[in-house]
DNA sequence: GCTTGTGTTGCAAACGTTGTCATTCCAGCG
DNA sequence: CGCTGGAATGACAACGTTTGCAACACAAGC
């Protein structure tokens, strides 16, 4: 049989109820929303109510979208990895994120970054954020040449600076990036430690390619230098953003004839395998050693004894973010402005630092 | 001055690319999309692609959606909690639902739930599941009422056990249910310590809300009975899943005069925590007293001792929900099957427990 | 030359919803 | 009674993309 036009009754949506009420598909539009349900006659939307939720009537979002021309929903890029959310950084900064977007009535797509290089940097972000109006970007580091190819990318976008090369100045880039003021907030950890007395203090650093390692690593120094404190090369370790480094370094620094008193670590994982390896080593923290961390994670309060660290404000980093893509989102033509936000990073002073013991004193 | 119709230079989009190169939107569209490019000129396409390039042209995502009125998005409902991500289930599954999703080109939106139950619960879904095509409702558990309001929920859906109350038959529902077999699980931790040697075995239980801690219990129960080891009153103790949990019940457990063993607890931060309290009693695990939990969650193997437990295969569970929704949303025609998918949780032997020592058989 | 086939293109009609505009109806007023 | 004004509704044109169908050009075969 030639395949006759259906009856608007067949049809899928709005047109169908509205067939089926003997109503024009607009009423039944004006009924469903909120916005617009004072316009239609308070029996007619009962009746439209009615049975769009017995038909379980939901709408299509494709021609919503289409419609309305915005899409509220926002991407958020991360690594493919099982132990994602554990980590720190990207199970706050995501939670973070799904609280701001969620304040905005926004939506929030996870995607993967799919490690297959085959197409462009670029090619892959933009097939990444098709259904959505923006994206965050707080995946693996950027090579130089992948922020190349973001110049002039067209989608609202902002990474986060842990993703960008140490020697990258985010001000010359064309997207906007926030971040945490590590600086600051090693500065003001090692200023604790010398005001407490310390001045033979050992660092337990993180990774080489990891820019935040690397700016924790600058402020520490800085200020360390400032006040000619600057630790003996044997009381510096670099590794991993791990317990294990912690305590790898920690055995190292501590065998030596002449010991630190206080030790900085590049983040809370390491400063607690730090702890543990002089709780080892037959030392007590904070009675003999003391030890900063950076992160202020979950942990830092629960473990013994309570670590003294900077908080990364990772909700407030999240917040911005999704503050900014929200901006470019709905207000395309208010140019871009190129920002570097970094936030500052408060110091948490608790059970893992001490006064420097008399005893101690050179 | 009148409002005059844009040229179609102007417009949005393939219309724009269209008219700048003297061709057919068709033929743009066709030109752009990898399935239809073998239909257009090989250097028509060519300028077509580099025009695309050229202008960032990325297509409007509601038009297609609308048009091939498919969505390949899933949405997955998670509580608004700022710590979500670092629980072992949340952070785990939605980890595995990631995955799962990128190996079949799926996007992952994740909601948070509202909480103002103004509108229905089935509202709430409605609302959530706007613009994906399926929903995993891995939030709050629900009331039997909000059970009773998914009846009939037309679009694919599917729920984590864990949500449900105790006493609701996954059977009954209209709905899809993913979960671990804690019944099993349980079973063959409390079988192991009994094969230990093991006759004094405490009880450290979950909430009395939570349908998982309700499983595990009776799972250790139903084997402790049949092997004539039922413990004493004052061996059960039952609370939050937390560590202090896990703190305060051993406490009480460990000073009567006669103590147990053995402990069963309801999770690995439970036992974490009778661990510790047992430390501090000055007793020694697993030498003094052996203990289990249940998740195997990342800290498992990293602790002192390294923790024997059930390993919740979160990741599986995660797999199969989204499988389930690929499907359903996929093949809506095919009748949804209901289902209990109950995943086989394996136990990990590990330190903390150890047979009975001679000196403690009764 | 006429047919048949093949490769390339354009036309126009969807897809489901929403906003603008016009229309109808009815109450209230002078 | 005619006019004004508001409330309630319908008709219709978008929104940007895809696709069935028709049209066209050109070559090959008779």
């Amino acid at each position: 049989m030639a395949r006759t036009r259906a009856s608007p009754v067949d049809k899928t949506g709005i047109v169908s109820i509205a067939a089926r009420l003997g109503v024009s598909p607009s009423t039944v539009s004006r009924a469903l929303r909120p916005e617009t349900a004072h316009l239609v006659r308070a029996d007619r939307r009962k009746a439209i109510m009615d049975l769009a939720e017995k038909q379980h009537f939901s709408p299509n979002a494709g021609a919503r979208m289409l419609r309305k021309g915005v899409n509220t929903t926002l991407t958020v890029v991360v690594p493919l990895d099982e132990n994602i959310f554990f980590s720190e950084y990207y199970g706050r900064f995501l939670a973070g994120t799904l609280h701001a977007a969620a304040a905005r009535g926004w939506g929030v797509q996870i995607s993967t970054m799919r490690r297959n290089a085959s197409s462009s940097f670029r090619e892959a972000m933009q097939l990444l954020g098709m259904d959505s109006s923006g994206l965050i970007y707080l995946a693996e580091p950027l090579s130089p040449q992948q922020i190349q190819e973001l110049k002039g990318f067209r989608r609202p976008f902002v990474l986060t600076k842990s993703t960008l090369p140490e020697h990258t100045n985010p001000g010359e880039l064309d997207v906007p990036v926030v971040g945490v003021d590590n600086l600051s907030g090693a500065r003001s950890v090692a200023s604790l430690l010398l005001q407490l007395g310390h001045r033979r203090i050992g660092l337990l650093l993180g990774p080489a390619g990891s820019r935040d390692a690397h700016e924790r690593k600058q402020g520490y120094l800085e200020m360390l230098q400032k006040a000619g404190a600057l630790p003996r090369p044997e009381w510096v370790y670099s590794g991993p953003f791990s317990a294990e480094t912690g305590r790898v370094g920690m055995g190292r620094i501590m065998t030596g004839p002449e010991r630190p008193t206080a030790v900085c670590c590049a983040n809370d994982e390491i400063a607690f395998g730090a702890v543990n390896a002089a709780h080892l080593a037959g030392l007590r923290c904070p009675e003999d050693v003391s030890v900063v961390g950076f992160d202020d994670g979950i942990w830092a309060t629960a473990c013994q004894p309570a670590l003294t660290t900077i908080r990364q404000p990772l909700a407030d980093l999240a917040e911005r973010a999704v503050g900014l893509i929200v901006e470019a989102a709905t207000n395309p033509a208010r140019s871009r402005r190129v920002v570097l936000d970094d936030m500052p990073a408060p110091m948490m002073i608790r059970d893992s630092t001490r006064p420097l013991r008399p005893a101690d004193r050179r």
